[in-house]
DNA sequence: TAATGGACTTAGTATACCTTAC
DNA sequence: GTAAGGTATACTAAGTCCATTA
């Protein structure tokens, strides 16, 4: 059994590994994770390794492996964190289930100790923020008290449809117009200088601002780009102007480096005086005032002229994306408030009073033709409310999930086709928390794909696959154009149907042809009230931090080793929805400082080591009062030293599985923030370990009521 | 029933800002 | 005081899902 379970941890790990290999972006920094894995290093730490040896210490580099596995029973299990211990010279030692690592298990008195500094540390940031508030208060930056402390959730919902009965506020803040080059700043056309008119001008510093991008180097992008640049220039211009490789606009872009470079330099002076301003505006016009309560804005600003930049291969990229003009905008407000006002000489589009919606302004954008708004903060009641309604009805389908559950099984044997593939449909997405997948214009946006909209050419079927059966390999770009990659094992009938849906098809045909995602969820509401695709999402992804932080967080742990489990929980999320990052530009260097500093701690806890063991020789020799105080005190450094390595290599471990995994949109978008409210309160873990300011503010609601404890 | 429009959530990236180390 | 590095925030694209229209 054990040997069983060590290849499939190995399958695991490797398909994971395979997942990396994938994608494109990863691909970049592959020969980077080598070097961290020690190769760069390997030269000095070779010097070193002797002198470790006559120490006797053996310190471990530790690095996680962390995935997802699926067990038969069709439950989703999320699977433990499998470790690896590998040594200075690269090699594995040897590899075991995740334990948590124990940390010099702490005492009574430690803990409190520890506890006690913490509070410090929550001492520490109090008085500031009285401080911070006083000032606001004095330098008259009106913030009321009482508003910000308001529990909008203890108080009743409407329930007649409408979102808000009074709303008042100041309307948009305008792109700012557009300022001509100084005369020294020259465009190039055939390398002769040419002086563009005021519109095309401003096109073309957009493409300027963009030059030391890939973007600028695409042939779509340049097409795109060309296009309507030329709508923009007078026919003068356009008749000059007849080849983009001609254009030189590096002056240009030269300018604008030297500006933001400028803009670093700013004198304190200057830049308190840009501070300031924004904050001006801020307070103009980034709050508005719904039913008697003061609420943040989101965006308040319109979005700026420029290039249109889409994810991933987008045909419309490069675009000219135009200014919005009062004219364009659409005002919603209250009868009887006061109207916000359009800048002198200009009027808004329409001014409309509905308070069946929640947003405050909207535009019509020229890309898509799509409409973009300008709504709350997340902080505010209109959509705190609706966040805990996600959630409350991703609850709702865990009482009812292994009914679901039941059924989709049984609809794999149905007589229908349709009704195989909706329930085949609905295990991918339940299983693997896959998007929806809507049906998408083609030609019109990159091509990307969720369950309902998968293609033949998209999944691949092994009957065998080294010593499992039935398994299904997708690949496919989903939102964003993140490329999603995973080798899964099926039971026997899902194959059997995918084998069925593949017969007499292309590769670019649809995986499911007789369902979509209107099928797909009108069915599913009829299985439950409020139910559509993506609450599987919501619930499998809140029930798996559930689950993990129950595995993951062993009592006697410190703090630090608590937060590393519950960002090793939240990863478990993240995997699970595919939510991926491009490494940071400085990882690796970043990376490399740590592993200095655990470097040097580890000298200095050595250097401890030995001082302890003379001063306890001096003591067996002397008896004395002062040499015993002297292995005391030499004691508590050894400690302390050993706590700060630890917390280091927590730090690096942490950070090295985190390396293209992000973990925001998933605390932000799918944990049921009660879920983690109640872990902080169980386990007297600062919530600012956890959250952050804004998180604490969208999450008030959750970090007011959740007690330690909570369900999901 | 399919297409379209509209409202809202979810998403990754660029940049501003803050902290830390020197 | 300043540069480097890390984190928070701003930005806006790209999804989902529902209602309406053709």
């Amino acid at each position: 059994k054990e040997q069983k379970k060590d290849k499939e941890r190995e399958k695991v790990k490797h398909s994971n590994s395979e997942h990396r290999e994938h994608s494109d972006k990863k691909h970049r920094d592959k020969d980077k994770v080598k070097n961290f894995d020690g190769s760069g290093e390997r030269h000095r730490e070779k010097q070193d390794k002797d002198k470790r040896r006559e120490e006797k210490v053996c310190f471990l580099k530790i690095r996680f492996f962390s995935g997802i596995v699926f067990e038969e029973n069709n439950q989703i299990k999320p699977r433990p964190f499998l470790n690896m211990l590998k040594t200075y010279d690269g090699c594995i030692l040897f590899r075991f289930e995740y334990k948590p690592k124990k940390i010099k298990t702490e005492n009574g008195k430690k803990l409190k100790k520890r506890k006690q500094e913490y509070e410090d540390e929550e001492e520490d940031i109090k008085p500031k923020k009285t401080k911070d508030k006083k000032a606001g208060a004095e330098s008259k930056k009106v913030k009321k008290e009482p508003e910000e402390k308001w529990k909008w959730w203890e108080e009743e919902r409407a329930t007649d449809g409408s979102k808000w009965r009074f709303l008042e506020h100041k309307g948009p803040v305008l792109a700012p117009p557009y300022e001509p080059l100084p005369g020294h700043v020259r465009f190039f056309y055939d390398g002769k200088p040419m002086k563009l008119s005021a519109a095309a001008e401003e096109v073309a510093t957009f493409f300027a601002k963009m030059l030391d991008h890939e973007y600028t180097t695409k042939d779509i992008f340049r097409k795109n780009f060309y296009k309507d640049w030329r709508k923009e220039m007078t026919s003068e211009e356009k008749s000059k102007i007849t080849d983009l490789t001609k254009c030189n606009f590096t002056e240009m872009s030269e300018y604008f480096k030297a500006q933001s470079e400028a803009r670093k330099q700013m004198s304190k002076e200057e830049k308190l005086k840009i501070r300031e301003e924004n904050e001006r505006i801020l307070q103009e016009y980034g709050f508005c005032v719904m039913d008697n309560h003061k609420e943040r804005i989101g965006n308040f600003r319109i979005e700026p002229p420029g290039l249109f930049r889409g994810r991933g291969d987008h045909p419309k990229m490069g675009m000219l994306k135009r200014r919005i003009r009062p004219e364009d905008i659409i005002i919603n407000c209250s009868k009887d408030s006061k109207h916000p006002k359009p800048p002198q000489g200009t009027r808004w589009k329409e001014v409309r009073h509905d308070n069946k919606v929640t947003w405050l302004v909207s535009w019509t954008e020229n890309i898509q033709g799509s409409i973009k708004y300008i709504m709350l903060n997340p902080s505010s009641r209109i959509k705190g409310e609706k966040d805990w309604q996600k959630y409350e009805t991703a609850r709702r389908l865990k009482k009812c999930v292994d009914r679901l559950r039941a059924q989709y099984r049984d609809d794999w044997k149905s007589k229908e086709m349709r009704i195989r593939q909706r329930a085949v449909a609905l295990y991918f997405i339940d299983k693997l928390a896959l998007r929806a997948g809507n049906e998408k214009e083609e030609g019109e946006t990159a091509d990307t794909v969720g369950c309902c909209s998968l293609r033949v050419e998209h999944i691949k079927l092994y009957p065998k696959m080294d010593d499992q059966e039935y398994v299904v390999e997708f690949d496919f770009l989903g939102k964003d154009s993140i490329r999603y990659y995973n080798k899964m094992p099926v039971e026997k009938r899902v194959f059997k149907n995918l084998q069925l849906f593949l017969e007499n098809k292309q590769p670019e045909d649809d995986l499911f042809d007789r369902l979509n995602t209107s099928i797909l969820n009108k069915h599913l509401q009829e299985l439950m009230d409020g139910l559509t695709a993506k609450v599987f999402r919501t619930y499998n992804a809140s029930i798996t931090l559930q689950q993990q932080l129950k595995e993951l967080t062993s009592p006697e742990e410190s703090i630090p080793a608590k937060i590393l489990s519950y960002n090793r929980a939240n990863r478990a999320v993240a995997i699970l929805c595919n939510h991926q990052r491009a490494p940071p530009k400085t990882f690796e260097k970043s990376m490399q400082n740590l592993q200095t500093k655990i470097d040097e701690k580890q000298k200095q806890l050595s250097t401890a080591r030995k001082q302890l063991k003379g001063a306890k020789t001096e003591h067996k020799a002397s008896h004395g009062d002062g040499s015993k105080k002297m292995v005391e005190v030499k004691r508590k450094a050894v400690q302390r030293l050993e706590e700060q390595l630890m917390n280091l290599q927590m730090q690096a471990t942490d950070r090295e599985e985190n390396k293209q995994i992000a973990l925001g949109t998933s605390k932000l978008n799918y944990l049921d923030p009660r879920i983690s409210v109640a872990w902080v309160k169980k386990w007297d873990v600062p919530i600012e370990k956890i959250y952050n300011k804004t998180q604490r503010e969208k999450f008030a609601w959750a970090i007011d009521m959740a007690e330690e404890d909570y369900e999901f």
